[in-house]
DNA sequence: AAGTTGACGGATG
DNA sequence: TCATCCGCCAACT
C-alpha cells in the first residue's frame, strides 16, 4: 500500500501547485485526500526546512490572504515570491482567488462541492 | 503523560 | 466586518 504519511501526501500535492497560481490549505488538504485538515497543512507547511524546494509560497488562506506568521518578514518573503510569478495582489494584499486559484483537473469525489461552486 | 499550540476554515452571533 | 468557538492532527513542553 502507498505508506506515504500525510506530511508526504501534503507536500506532494503542493509540488503540484503551478507556478503562478496558488491553493489555499484546505484544497491541498482536500486534494490530498485529508478533507477539513487544513490546519494540519499548515503545521506542515511550518515544519519545512528554509532550504526546501517546495513552492509553499503557492499556499495561501482560503480568502487569498498570506497567512499571519511569527516573523513578518516571512510573509513579506512569500509576497514578494507570488509577485515574482506575476501574481497581482489586491489593495489588502491577498490574492485575488477568482483570477488566481488552482483548478486541477485531476479532481476527486470529495470535491463536489468545488464542482458545485464553479458551476 | 497530559495539556498547549499552530503557516486553517467554516459556522455562528 | 469582527470576535469566538470548535474540529482535526502532530509536535512540543
Amino acid at each position: 500500500m502507498s505508506e506515504r504519511s500525510s506530511y508526504e501526501r501534503i507536500y506532494d500535492v503542493v509540488r503540484r501547485i503551478p507556478r503562478g497560481r496558488v491553493a489555499s490549505y484546505g484544497q491541498v488538504a482536500r486534494l490530498a485526500g485529508l478533507p477539513r485538515h487544513a490546519r494540519l497543512v499548515g503545521y506542515a507547511l511550518h515544519r519545512l526546512p528554509g532550504e526546501t524546494r517546495l513552492p509553499w509560497h503557492r499556499v495561501v488562506a482560503a480568502e487569498g490572504r498570506i497567512a499571519k506568521r511569527a516573523f513578518p518578514d516571512d510573509g513579506r518573503w512569500q509576497r514578494e515570491l507570488l509577485e515574482g510569478e506575476g501574481i497581482e495582489l489586491d489593495l489588502s494584499g491577498a490574492v485575488p482567488m477568482e483570477r488566481y486559484a488552482w483548478r486541477p483537473r485531476t479532481r476527486r469525489a470529495s470535491d463536489e462541492k468545488e464542482k458545485a461552486r464553479r458551476a
